[in-house]
DNA sequence: TACATACAC
DNA sequence: AATGGTGTATGTA
């Protein structure tokens, strides 16, 4: 009565409270939070923006779920309630049948991971409030700053507001694979099929080398603990129990810098199991847990117990069955097996935007990447589905399956562009596309791994390639994409010429500058300064390749089409206006062809007269503008639609006749 | 198969 | 001024 007391002033006197982030969650390191400050500053700096309208608007969706939930449940009459309790009973007794003491798990967890590492290639960070991450969003933030209620996921500017002395650090994953692989060959002496769960968590099986060397459990987590110290100078947290879920949690119990062991023994389990929090528990996020409460009253693992009828009638079986295992505390206990990855994905956020030329290089840009990293991994995929978050956060996604399997990044633009066509116009800060669906590689071109120019470039040295991989496939990320502009292998002969160039180096100057003055700002590493020097590095040879590319088509080619006939250089550009559209924009180069030729012949016929009487030195003159023209297009390609031009739009608009 | 959700890090 | 990117699983139609 209390609580309902609580609920309903708080929606018109104190409307913070009624804006349910999940910062306010208790999470290690945030005990002397003062959460009702945290909660008020989110929601000042997030009310009427279009992020917040957006989880106003899924608030009022899980409600109304929960709605529906409670009459279904409203709707069970006794009757239903006794036979769903012997389904629940029998079920029950089914997993109870499956529970496995024989293994221990032990599950590893370095503390602020990125925070920590970053403090350690720049010990100046020590002891100060940080976060690892930008303005928009902070993927990591060390003890220091969490007092203050700073914390992952959390957007920059609302951890600015909260504590005003935080320090921002980029994320540089170049540095946290490499420290990752550190305690991978540690985790490896303790179980060689460890499973890696992320770049900073992994799950061993310590069962057998603690039977092998006859000591304690806590004796080998202790040991392990101290040996990843010894090889990073990172402090991590570590639980054992005897399956995965558990020892998950109990990771968490100690954190930072402990560890805490559940034995294997049925009672201490359930004694564990039943004050927990089911929020604690992997799998059960906000809404789960919002269901659970506000339908059946569940708040500890123990409660699952007590209402597993309405899982077996109210929930699909397998749902039922996780809920049930988690009240019984069973987890997984079986050996890893290895798994095929499932998707491939990559996505790019914007600043809102209806500029169909803009999606269009979005689409370009996208296309390139996955199809590389899909060659990177020798697959090929039958499913496209693109992605798009329009202005207002709303998330769709747009899917087609096809008779066979592709890779190549025409291909893939071909495909991503149709299902990007059909959902015009919109306003998108989104856009991204993931392949699923895989077959093998059959012709086996998987490409070379020593085509990272680039890493091998800036930071050499940094690999020990024999690590024990398992299935963390998803430690691609930024280092990658940054890449990406590289992925062409017919550009990067070129990207080689370029490292001559006398421009380029200039601008390399003046790039070390900028790099000083971000140092200055940060106080941050020099890897620091180097990821921005790479990246900033990689949009200029972009500038540089294509104005090579197109000079040098253009000489070649001259010769050749004394009509100033549109051809498309590199198969990819047109000779004339250069706008971008690859071969697979059949229609499109047919009417941008058209287009040209149009405005060829309504030039010619106004001009026909006097051009005519042109002497010939002038009539090359006048040709030489157009080229000079097009260079220059080139130069800003950053905003290509303010050319007038080119009727880039006009081929998305016409979305109906490609369908 | 298509799409939306939920979740984790 | 400003709220990420990658991957998996699951429910539903």
């Amino acid at each position: 009565m209390a609580k309902s007391e609580e609920t309903s002033s708080s929606s018109s006197s104190r409307p913070w409270e009624s804006y349910h982030t999940v910062y306010t969650n208790a999470k290690a390191g945030m005990d002397g939070v003062d959460k009702e400050k945290v909660q008020r500053v989110v929601y000042e700096m997030s009310k009427g923006s279009k992020y917040f309208e957006n989880e106003e608007r899924k608030e009022a969706y899980m409600k109304q779920k929960i709605e529906n939930m409670r009459a279904q449940r409203a709707k069970l009459k006794p009757a239903d309630i006794s036979h769903y309790q012997r389904v629940a009973d029998k079920r029950i007794a089914e997993l109870e049948a499956t529970r496995d003491l024989t293994r221990t798990w032990l599950h590893v967890d370095m503390d602020a991971f990125y925070a920590a590492v970053e403090t350690l290639s720049n010990p100046s960070l020590k002891g100060r409030p940080m976060a690892v991450g930008t303005m928009s969003m902070i993927s990591t933030a060390n003890y220091e700053a969490r007092k203050f209620g700073v914390r992952a996921a959390m957007p920059g500017f609302i951890a600015c507001k909260l504590c005003p002395e935080l320090i921002f650090v980029p994320t540089d994953f170049k540095k946290y694979t490499y420290y990752s692989d550190l305690t991978r060959k540690v985790f490896q002496e303790y179980d060689p099929n460890f499973m890696a769960a992320s770049l900073d968590e992994a799950y061993l099986d310590i069962t057998n080398v603690c039977k092998e060397r006859d000591i304690t459990v806590a004796e080998v987590t202790e040991e392990l603990r101290q040996n990843v110290y010894k090889a990073t100078g990172l402090t991590c947290s570590a639980g054992v129990a005897p399956n995965r879920l558990l020892a998950k949690v109990c990771s968490d119990i100690n954190k930072p810098n402990g560890q805490f062991l559940l034995p294997n023994d049925r009672a201490a389990i359930m004694t564990f199991i039943s004050s927990l929090p089911i929020r604690k528990i992997g799998g059960i996020g906000k809404v789960t847990e919002h269901i659970l409460k506000d339908v059946f009253e569940i708040k500890t693992c123990e409660d699952l117990l007590q209402k597993s009828s309405f899982f077996c009638a109210l929930f699909s079986p397998s749902s039922a069955d996780f809920f049930i295992s988690v009240g019984l505390g069973l987890g997984g206990t079986d050996a890893p097996q290895v798994r095929s990855r499932k998707s491939m994905s990559n996505e790019r956020t914007f600043s809102a935007t209806k500029d169909e030329t803009f999606f269009h290089q979005k689409l370009v840009e996208l296309s390139e990447m996955l199809s590389a990293d899909m060659e990177k991994e020798g697959l090929h995929g039958r499913t496209l589905t693109l992605k798009l978050k329009t202005a207002s956060f709303e998330v769709k996604t747009r899917a087609l399956t096809l008779q066979s399997s592709l890779r190549s990044s025409k291909d893939i633009l071909k495909h991503a562009s149709k299902l990007l066509k059909a959902e015009l116009p919109v306003s998108l800060r989104l856009i991204g596309l993931r392949m699923s669906h895989f077959n093998e590689d059959k012709d086996g071109t998987l490409s070379d791994p020593t085509q990272r120019t680039l890493l091998n470039y800036i930071k050499p040295g940094d690999d020990n390639t024999n690590l024990v991989d398992d299935e963390h496939s998803d430690v691609k990320d930024h280092s990658e994409s940054h890449c990406y502009t590289y992925t062409n292998p017919s550009r990067d002969p070129l990207s080689e010429l370029n490292d001559n160039n006398e421009q380029v180096v200039e601008d390399n100057g003046l790039e070390d500058h900028e790099c000083k003055d971000q140092l200055n700002a940060v106080k941050s590493s020099e890897f620091d300064a180097q990821g921005i020097e790479t990246h900033s590095l990689e949009g200029r040879n972009q500038d540089q390749l294509t104005m090579i590319d197109f000079s040098e088509k253009e000489t070649g080619s001259s010769s050749s089409h004394d009509k100033e006939a549109l051809i498309w250089l590199e198969d990819y550009k047109c000779s004339l206006c250069g706008v971008e559209l690859p071969p697979s924009f059949l229609e499109e180069r047919q009417e941008h062809a058209d287009f040209h030729l149009a405005e060829k012949m309504q030039m010619e016929e106004e001009s026909a007269h006097a051009y005519r009487n042109l002497p010939l030195k002038n009539r090359m003159r006048q040709k030489e503008a157009v080229v000079g023209q097009s260079k220059g297009r080139k130069k800003l390609k950053q905003s290509p639609s303010n050319g007038k031009h080119i009727p880039i739009d006009a081929f998305f608009s016409k979305a109906s006749h490609n369908l």
